[in-house]
Order: C-alpha cells, then sequence, then structure tokens
DNA sequence: ATTCAACGGTTGAAGATTCAACTATCTTCC
DNA sequence: GGAAGATAGTTGAATCTTCAACCGTTGAAT
C-alpha cells in the first residue's frame, strides 16, 4: 500500500509539474504561492504566512519570491508594524500569470486525477489527506527550516 | 479536497525525507533506488529497468547512482548482452546501509501516515493510489526525460 | 536603559532535479 | 555491408531545495 502511495503521489506530481513548467515556466511551488497570495484580501501576505500556507520552508520560500520577484509577479514590501517583516505582494503582472496558468492545471488536476476516482473515493481521499495534514501538524515540532533552539 | 491532497502530500514526504537524511545521509528517492535494487535477484537491474521501478528519469537515476557508487552502496556493471547497457549492482555495503535505514524509516510511515488512519481508510487508500497509478501509466506517453522523437 | 533570548527573514554553498544535447550501440531495411 | 533511425545511458548547465550560518528587530526581564 505504501509502495502505491509513493508511487502514485510521485508520479501524479512530476506530471503535473511537467505540465505547469512546459505551459507557464514556474515549477508547481511557485505556481502554489501565487495561489495562495491571489486568495488573500490585498494579494499581499507576510513571508512566514505565505510559507505556512504554501507548505513551504522559510528558506525555500525566500529563494522562491526572489525568482518571482525577478519575473515581477511578486514585489516585496516593508512590513509597518514589524520592521523585521516583509510582505510578498503578488503583482498584476502575477495575477495574469496565474490565470494563464489556472485553467490547463485545473484540467490537469481533473484529468490525471479526479476522473480516475468514483465520487465515493474522492471523498473518502479528501477526508484521508484531512487527516494526515493534521496529524502531522499536530506532531510537527518543525515544519520550518531553522527550528534550533540552542545557540 | 486537492488542496488538502497537495498539502498533506508534500508535508508527510517533507517529513519523512527530513527522517531519511537524518538518520542515514540519504534523499528519500535515493533510498527507493536502494530497495528497489535489494528486492531483486542478484541486486542488480538495468539503468532503465531501475528507473522505472523507483519512478525516476533516467537522467535523474543516472546522477543518483553516481552519488550512490561515490559513497560505495551501488557499483555499475557492464550488460553483456547489450553494450549500451549498465547493470546497477547493490554492494554489500550499500545492503548494510539500507538494513540500518529501513526500521527508522518503516517506523517513520507507520507513525506519520498508518496510525493516522483507520484500516478500512488504509484500503481505501491503497486502492485508491492504485487506481491513480494505472491510469497515469496509461496516459503516460513520457515517463523519462528525452522522449523526443524527431532529430 | 540594558541585556539576552527568541523571532523573521535572507544568504551562500552544497546537494538534487530537470532539460537539452550528446555518444555509443543496436535494429531495420535495402 | 551500409545508411537511417531507434535505444541506453551519460553529461553539463540551469534551476530548485536544503542546510547552516547569519543579521537586524522585537519582547521580556531586570
Amino acid at each position: 500500500m505504501w509502495r502505491s502511495y509513493i508511487e502514485s503521489t510521485q508520479m501524479l506530481m512530476d506530471r503535473l509539474d511537467q505540465e505547469l513548467q512546459r505551459d507557464s515556466g514556474m515549477p508547481h511551488t511557485y505556481y502554489e504561492v501565487l495561489v495562495r497570495l491571489s486568495e488573500v484580501p490585498d494579494r499581499r501576505l507576510r513571508m512566514s504566512a505565505l510559507a505556512d500556507r504554501s507548505m513551504s520552508s522559510r528558506s525555500r520560500l525566500s529563494h522562491a519570491v526572489a525568482r518571482l520577484e525577478e519575473n515581477g509577479w511578486v514585489r516585496r514590501e516593508i512590513c509597518a508594524t514589524d520592521r523585521r517583516g516583509q510582505l510578498a505582494v503578488l503583482t498584476d503582472a502575477g495575477f495574469a500569470a496565474l490565470a494563464d496558468a489556472a485553467p490547463g492545471h485545473v484540467e490537469g488536476v481533473r484529468t490525471h486525477l479526479l476522473d480516475s476516482l468514483t465520487t465515493e473515493q474522492v471523498r473518502q481521499l479528501a477526508e484521508i489527506c484531512k487527516v494526515i495534514a493534521e496529524r502531522l501538524r499536530e506532531s510537527g515540532s518543525s515544519c520550518g527550516d531553522d527550528e534550533n533552539t540552542g545557540g
């Protein structure tokens, strides 16, 4: 069963990543970043909040935003209330790029995942994934990169 | 539902990868390569067969085996029947490294995945994953890297 | 006000993955 | 035998991820 899990997950993600890369020139993880930003009021989010929502380590996000910034899809702003903070802001160009990439990606998800399953199975999978994520979050002493408390 | 899928998958894999890296100094993909080799008679496999079984692109495997070879865990042999072919052979040191890493990894899978689910859910997930993988394999015009027919 | 630990985020190097050539061998067909 | 094309696998460059160290800021205790 674990074997099946690895297999299907790896293949599915590789496929979607490939399609997304081909169609929009960005990896799936970067696409996720844009998505999360697009869903939030003002299309801006603190780096750490964005990292959490996109299941990314802080340093990964830092690099990712750096690249998205080069593309003109995201812009950084300094946080007013906390001078350590940075806001990642989705630009209009970024929103456009997302709007451009989304339909194809959604279609891919449908084709490669949803269409393979019965309605009942989709329901089951949703429940299963929810439980797994919750458990991982509970037991999750570390989700980011630098969790070192000792100095 | 897709959201949950991404979330749980990403978190689960990241976690297991992290644990495996910490405990055995190798990423999950490399671990997979060793596993597949260990399961096969003579512990040796053609590169392409190994790539298929470990859900890896050919070039990824090539790099992976190069590194595993540096570690002394895998060795290459020339294929007798096809001089283009290479055999990847699991060394004794490689088998030992695998035997050393396996229990912790299995425990991780149990803790982070199986223990979160009911018996029924495990059964459901197995079926779901099987279907997804099958579908992807059917529709899979490209699993490797160089699928170019023109040249 | 000063000190010190914790927080928020970045950076550079090392490791891993992808992409697009590329070499060498094998197969097919004439 | 020889040309054309398909196969097996490798390589280097570019990209992405991780790891560990780092800097500046904030919060809390004194």
